[in-house]
This record gives C-alpha cells, sequence and structure tokens, in this order.
DNA sequence: ACAATGATTGCATAATAGTGCAAATGAGCA
DNA sequence: TGCTCATTTGCACTATTATGCAATCATTGT
C-alpha cells in the first residue's frame, strides 16, 4: 500500500465529525441516504456530504446513485481486510537496514 | 476507543511525511534518536522533532532520553493490537437502530 | 562556569482543511 | 415544460496544520 493511499485513507479518519458519522452508518448497518444521515449531525447537509464524498475518495465508503437519493454504505469487509493487513505488515516486518548504524553505545 | 483518541491517532497518520517517517523507524527495528531518523529526510530537523512529538502523543511511538538524546521507537505490538481491536470491532458491530427508519422502499 | 551537542520550542509564514450559505445539478413527477 | 426534492459544488471565511529559522533548554564534557 503506497504512503499516499495510506495517508489519504487516515486522514478521511482523522476528523471526528467523520467518525461520529462513520460510526453512524456503521451502527446503521444498511444503506442511508445523505439526509438520513446528517439528521442528526450539528453540520450542514453539505458538509456531510463533502464528508461522505471524502470517505468514499479513501475507499471507506460505497455509494450507488438511485433516483435522486445517493446512499452510502461502509465497505466493511474492505476496510476490516485493510486494518489487518497493516496489522499483520507491521507484525512481520523484520529490521531492514537503516540508513545509519546506532550512534556510539546505544541499546 | 473514544472518538477523539480514534481522531488523533488517524490525524497522526494522516501526513505522508510521518507515514514515511514511521516507516523508516519500523524498519529500522530499533529505538532511533532524531538525529538519526531525519538524516536522510527531506526536512529540517525541528520538523521531524514535531513529528515525532505528535506520533508520541498518538500512542504511537514511545520516547526514551538517555543522556542529551531521545531515543525513539515504534510501540509496535501496541499498535498492532489497537488496529485489530478496530478491526474486529468493525466486523462485530452488528446493526443497530438507526435515527430514521428507511426512507421508502430502500433496498 | 563554559562550551559543545542533541532536541525542543517560539515565531512568522504558507499551505491545507472545515464550514455555512447560496447556486447549480440531476432525477422524478404533474 | 415547469416544479420539487436530494445532493453536490462554488465561494468566502475561518481554523488548523506544516514548515524553516532562530533561540532556548537539557545534558555532557572540559
Amino acid at each position: 500500500m503506497a504512503t499516499h493511499e495510506m495517508s489519504r485513507l487516515f486522514k478521511a479518519l482523522s476528523d471526528p465529525g467523520r467518525i461520529v458519522l462513520l460510526s453512524r452508518l456503521a451502527d446503521c448497518g444498511r444503506a442511508c441516504t445523505v439526509s438520513e444521515i446528517s439528521c442528526c449531525l450539528p453540520v450542514d447537509l453539505s458538509v456531510a456530504s463533502r464528508h461522505l464524498a471524502q470517505l468514499r475518495e479513501a475507499g471507506i465508503l460505497h455509494a450507488e446513485k438511485r433516483g435522486k437519493e445517493v446512499f452510502y454504505e461502509v465497505r466493511r469487509s474492505e476496510l476490516i481486510t485493510t486494518l489487518r493487513r497493516i496489522a499483520d505488515a507491521l507484525e512481520a516486518s523484520s529490521p531492514e537496514s537503516c540508513c545509519k548504524p546506532p550512534p556510539r553505545d546505544a541499546r
């Protein structure tokens, strides 16, 4: 996974409002419209729309247009897989050569 | 995990430069000093220092001062655990009542 | 005490991101 | 076509963040 993809994923998750939005959507367990999602949020609907778009662009949500409504849904399994992959990569990573050896008697 | 903690964690990971810094440190497999880490990065040492501090405050790094040097190290197992916990929570989450029922014939 | 070294912090500046309002787009319906 | 509703986008504004330089702090050695 490229660093710019990873930072985009994490950036999408870096806003408290988006976390709230995302967990609402996750709890919902089904595809929801923008209006539905933003109905109880303390922000303008346009803001929710932008947050949803950002989460979609990061690969976290799936969007499907039906008529004049857009249904957003958490890409649950993909997100789970991605997080586990990162964890696995961290676990598996074996120390490689750093650019410089320990300075002196470090450790 | 509270939403503000989660957003702080992800915010720390939302910068490409910090991702690079972090993966260098992870590859290194040992505790490194600020100078060591920043030696090959295209940013000022002060910037690297701030990035490291931010990663530490997010619980991603551990810092230990030895003499006049500060050794930063990836809190590998904690980070892995955190990521897996989030993935597990996502997987286990069962649909709860959303604030509104489906609009009409959704789905 | 003084100098030297590694790291952090203050400050100014530039870049990025979040927000609300209003206008625009797109889809269904009379 | 004209109207309404759901969503997106343009725009201005504010807030947050990133950055480099210089000054400061902390520690060690002379």
